[in-house]
DNA sequence: AGCACGATTAACT
DNA sequence: GTTAATCGTGCTC
């Protein structure tokens, strides 16, 4: 059904799938009783399955096994993964994948359409095209921080979820290369394991 | 204990 | 196109 809640099983596959498949599907944060969404417009896939991912937090840290701060990402999936990066921005991520491999797909872009005034308010003002049009600029948009690290997204009583909507058309689909991942190796720096709505103006760099 | 740097953004020239 | 802002994390000493 349209606004049915996204279970557990369609988080726990590999990245890439759940990447792509997220795309057009509806992001819910639930602020004082109030809806913020966004329809999901652009995604990065991070260590896809097993495989080793030079680019994703948890095989560069620590040899690929868990520390404090990508431990969720060894966790079961449907599960928020936030951290904190160049001294203000929060990113905000869904684990994926089984237990044990740091799975995770990062939420790079919105198309805002619920509680767009409180939008602007978290944003400072700013523009409806700029309120969710980047990772961290989302974050702010619906006041995501580290206190939703480890939330639960499957659970009934959650305060942050996603919901299923109109099937997108394969061919509406674009990929390419990561963003920002510096001075990462190839292949990894150039394999294309970003998923964006083709000509959707919301996508962070078309 | 100290250090270099980051899944970025906004404000510059 | 360039760069400052700003601090948690993980790595080295």
């Amino acid at each position: 059904m349209m606004d049915e809640r996204l279970e557990r099983s369609f988080f726990a596959r590999p990245a890439r799938q759940v990447a792509a498949e997220l795309l057009g599907k509806r992001l819910v944060r639930l602020v004082n009783g109030r809806r913020l969404a966004g329809i999901i417009v652009e995604t990065e896939a991070y260590c896809d399955a097993a495989e080793p991912d030079l680019a994703c937090h948890g095989d560069r840290a620590n040899q690929g096994k868990p520390t404090p701060r990508t431990a969720v990402m060894f966790g079961p999936a449907g599960v928020a993964y936030v951290y904190f990066t160049y001294g203000m921005h929060w990113m905000f991520n869904i684990v994926t994948g089984q237990p044990g491999e740091a799975n995770a797909v990062l939420i790079r872009a919105l198309e805002p359409v619920e509680g767009i005034e409180q939008m602007m308010v978290n944003r400072n003002g700013r523009s409806h095209r700029q309120l969710t049009n980047g990772p961290a600029k989302l974050a702010q948009a619906l006041a995501i921080d580290k206190s939703l690290n480890g939330a639960n997204l499957c659970t009934p009583d959650g305060v942050i979820w996603l919901e299923s909507t109109l099937a997108v058309l394969p061919e509406a689909i674009a990929t390419g290369p990561r963003i920002g991942l510096g001075q990462t190796p190839e292949p990894w720096l150039s394999i294309p394991w970003r998923y964006w709505l083709r000509d959707n103006p919301y996508v962070s760099k078309p």
